[in-house]
DNA sequence: CGCGGTTGCGCAACCGACTGCGTACTGCGA
DNA sequence: TCGCAGTACGCAGTCGGTTGCGCAACCGCG
């Protein structure tokens, strides 16, 4: 493997001293065109690519930006990390993966690492679970950053309306003439989680209908196992609702949607069931989701234009992007 | 924002040089035990983290290492992605996504501009899809390279054994009777598809069964959608075989699930249905899905030792890891 | 007391790119 | 022909680490 050429190789072949290269790559005025044609051509030629490292040292920029992820086999995560990765492409930025799943053993100094590492311009962070002490390590996080899908008043945030979004699903289901209605929650994310709870219930308020403690079931995380264990709950209760609106997400509701049969229920004619996301895998099951879409590819380019807006000015204004979810009718409900 | 701790910071705080303060920090000996607890402490209290751009320039190492990822909305690859991710963590490397999906419009040149770019140390490759052109272009990728999935001859890989996992998957469906058995492929990845074919039929072949042509389905993509069509074919036969074996996998296994049920088949009445993946979500449809698992941690580990050596030792013969797949029985077949 | 060998650490030269400042050269007008 | 403005480029330092070399202090031993 031949060394690589350095802007000194070119500086030599032309005739001048690296700064001038440098200079005309970097598109600096004030050089002869003569001079400027042919150290281009130069470059040309032999590939010149400068070196990363060495220009982020001096430029304390790395022209990559981070993403703080929660587990990936979770359909929603990686749906947001791809929405997120097309958005960043075009820009020249590139991602880095800082996976808390993965790094669940030293993720109290995760955050302090990332910023010390020097590897990134900036976050985005991507991890619902957010407990006081999170927060706190947060801000020691000197770096630019955007929080996806929580909103926190000392940071740009991407979020949707989630109260509206499970205000508008709740009238859905009302509308079909449902009027007990479960809710499926997570005792993680309680900030999104509890937004979409007032929505449901002002939908159920302005209908006259009360809503009975024991409908509200709160699962112990995102995944399809624990709406399996949802679905036993209602399966169990004595006055079950109509209807299930599995606001913890589609993936929970995958998991209902397949216990609920598996106990011999016909959905959506026992139980209506409405999920929250607007997966692609909502579609794939049977019967198909009706759900709550969020625009993940427009909040994704929203998180990456306010992360790049930061990372050039850093003491702006905070601001937060909120988007309108859209409800997809389909079977379940 | 308070400056960063540099490796002089500490060398003033310790009245010693940087030059020690970096002994120390990698380990050297020839260092006297007291300096050596005196600047491990500064270091460990001022939570010192080595500037990642400085380490590089010098070591030409970045410590990351990139990893080409196809749409990540396929649920085997996010899960691909998570185990990777996983094994690199702890090695100190970072995982610089390059998302094939994403980067759809210059896919061209990502092979080029990855190798170009100098960010990564090396690349792990899982992007099933191979032309001929694309071998072309790896090759021009002068990157220490594992290749995830597929076997190439001239890099090294990490591979399960696909012929046997899908021999034994077709004998347990024939152990239940099962005499005419559907195949589901798919278009892209030939190698692995192939392999699979080849031991499905093998295993038909010494029962003495005969594989009939039409009996074979290949999707144009690995997702669920696809595993729909799929499931229109096989609605649509005269002569329906009685087990379906989706060896394109899980995901379009899932697709096929609700399509059969959609057009009132039961399962695994009327179909068996086996997937292979072994994914996570396999187990919340309904009904649980029977498949081929694959052991993903243990290949991400392999695949990570496998490049990391080879970063060390650029010329050492290449090396292929092969996996044994496990079948999982559930409810589907 | 002097010698050779070890240990502990400082000095200074890098790595590759960028940048402020200074200077040589150019051409033009007087 | 001289002076001046403006252009074109070199010099040297910087970023934060790493590393080879060498010096000094210390050790035990004769």
């Amino acid at each position: 493997m031949q060394k690589r050429i350095t802007i000194k190789d070119l500086a030599r072949m032309a005739n001048v001293t690296a700064a001038t290269v440098s200079m005309v790559l970097n598109g600096k005025n004030s050089i002869s065109e003569a001079t400027r044609k042919k150290i281009l051509a130069l470059a040309e030629l032999h590939q010149y690519v400068p070196n990363i490292s060495a220009r982020g040292l001096v430029k304390a920029r790395t022209n990559s930006i981070g993403i703080i992820m929660p587990d990936l086999v979770e359909p929603f995560n990686a749906a947001v990390l791809r929405a997120i990765s097309t958005s960043v492409m075009p820009t020249g930025y590139r991602l880095l993966l800082y996976d808390v799943f993965a790094s669940a053993n030293w993720e109290k100094t995760l955050y302090h690492r990332i910023s010390s590492e020097g590897r990134v311009d900036g976050i985005i962070h991507k991890a619902l679970e957010m407990t006081e002490c999170d927060l706190k390590r947060l801000e020691t996080l000197q770096l630019p950053m955007v929080v996806f899908e929580n909103e926190l008043s000392w940071v740009d945030c991407v979020a949707v309306d989630n109260e509206e979004g499970a205000y508008l699903a709740t009238q859905y289901l009302l509308s079909k003439g449902h009027k007990q209605i479960g809710l499926i929650g997570c005792d993680m994310a309680s900030q999104v989680i509890a937004a979409r709870v007032t929505g449901a219930k002002r939908a159920l308020r302005e209908a006259d209908l009360p809503f009975e403690v024991q409908h509200y079931f709160s699962t112990k995380s995102f995944t399809a196992n624990a709406g399996m264990a949802a679905a036993d709950y209602f399966h169990g209760l004595p006055n079950q609702p109509t209807a299930l609106f599995v606001i913890a997400g589609d993936y929970v509701a995958c998991g209902v949607l397949a216990r609920l049969r598996k106990l011999d229920y016909e959905i959506p004619r026992d139980f209506a069931v409405i999920g929250f996301d607007g997966l692609e895998l909502s579609s794939f099951l049977y019967p198909q989701l009706t759900t709550v879409q969020q625009p993940l590819d427009k909040m994704a380019d929203a998180a990456i234009e306010l992360l790049l807006q930061r990372i050039e000015e850093r003491d702006k204004p905070t601001e937060i992007r909120k988007f309108k979810t859209s409800l997809i009718i389909r079977e379940s409900a």
